[in-house]
DNA sequence: ACCTGAACACCGTTCAAGT
DNA sequence: ACCTGAACACCGTTCAAGT
């Protein structure tokens, strides 16, 4: 948002063949697929202010505006990159095991893992429906392992919200502190560090006495303690559940 | 990202005196405080798109450049008003009662009622550190709350960057869906009431065994629902301590 | 000292023209 | 049919010039 631009007095002055203005690219060079992968490239090595049409289009040679044959406009090129990521980073890769625990917490880690390696997109991630297929079977996965849980269908429905939208938030916030240019990242966390360890004890009792221990905002570990927490409640939710509808409770 | 902007042929075309070309403004006229008082206004009638330093500066009637004798970018400027909407919105209104889980429900609450109010800046307000005197005051009531849970002091400091982060990434995601254009809201939410409803039970059993109890995406009990678990688990974790170290619990 | 104008280096997007 | 060029209506930001 505060970056300037920098002058394009990139390097090699002698590579001429990039950009418009040199030789016209043979028909069908373009596709949505030749796009999408120069996307993902683009999307990896500039970050996200890089991520626009002029540059996506010199990665494949050609012109900006050629891109719109094939996309209607910018955010259903996100919106067809953020499923293909997906269904490139783990699609296909979820399979039950016998513990609906361990499973829920696999996928919370995929969808961690996932959200930060691209965090340019990491709220759309988080946000948006893309109704494809590998969105569909996170969902069908995360419903049978809450189902196996022995939640009811009602609790089902509310926990596959609960446990889907805390996982995603939260890892998109991560990515999007972490996607943060570095200066105003640095700047936040000593904040943290620093800042807070120097509030007076008499406006501040609990923060004073507590300065040494309080975790950066991005630590690793909360993500996991919500996800188990989660869990826990989920559990819970379901022994209670048994408890009420069974003739008595198996183990327990 | 995908909307066009419209040519200014707006209503009124008599009125010459708004926008650069007419009259200097007479010295002082702009300030930090009045800019952001503008800001503000600007934010919740025009929305995100229109946040920008020539319509700011049009509010004020002055020229985009002028802003930045007071403010040395964008980023500042959202930041400092970021804090002062906060401020405005819950500053001194915190009180702790008897109850500290009525307190963090509360502050719960408020933060959520804030994200929504200003879904533009939701985004930063959830992950950004402002340093300010409000947040050193949320931070204090929080922490005071998880200790007279009956929390230690690493688990206070864990819980409160768990319930913080949980709170304020769950809303800041429900903010940037209320604040999608309309249509691809719609788009997104139609997709789980109709798309999901139809997908094959071959492949898709659970989802199909239970279309009809799918909960939307952005529905508001989920994020009261998350705030109960999380509430629980403190409430557990504090007994848990608190059995370990004392003699014997009061009341259990 | 404070505000303005001109300018720079970008954006996304449309549409007529080239091959 | 597919790609390109020119153009439009914007951005944030810098800096010299006006008052």
């Amino acid at each position: 948002m505060s970056v300037p631009k920098a002058e394009d007095t990139s390097g090699a002055p002698g590579k001429t063949s990039t950009g418009p203005g040199r030789r016209r690219l043979p028909r069908d060079t373009l596709s949505r697929q030749v796009i999408l992968e120069a996307a993902e490239r683009v999307a990896a090595r500039d970050g996200l202010d890089s991520f626009t049409f002029q540059s996506l289009a010199k990665e494949v040679n050609a012109h900006p505006t050629s891109l719109y044959r094939h996309f209607r406009d910018k955010d259903q090129l996100v919106l067809e990159l953020i499923d293909d990521l997906r269904a490139r980073s783990y699609g296909g890769r979820l399979e039950a095991t016998d513990s609906w625990r361990e499973d829920l917490r696999t996928l919370a880690r995929y969808v961690h893992e996932h959200l930060l390696r691209y965090p340019q997109f990491a709220v759309q991630m988080a946000a948006r429906t893309t109704r494809r297929p590998t969105e569909f079977a996170n969902v069908e996965f995360a419903l049978d392992a809450l189902l196996r849980a022995g939640l009811d269908e009602e609790d089902a429905a509310m926990y596959l919200r609960v446990f889907g939208n805390v996982v995603r938030s939260l890892a998109s916030m991560e990515a999007g502190m972490s996607a943060l240019d570095p200066e105003t990242r640095d700047g936040d966390t000593l904040a943290w560090q620093l800042e807070y360890r120097r509030l007076p004890a008499e406006q501040y009792p609990r923060i004073a006495a507590m300065s040494g221990q309080l975790k950066d905002i991005g630590d690793p570990q909360v993500f996991d303690t919500a996800v188990d927490l989660l869990l826990d409640a989920i559990e819970a939710r379901a022994e209670q559940a048994g408890r009420r509808s069974k003739p008595a409770p198996k183990g327990t």
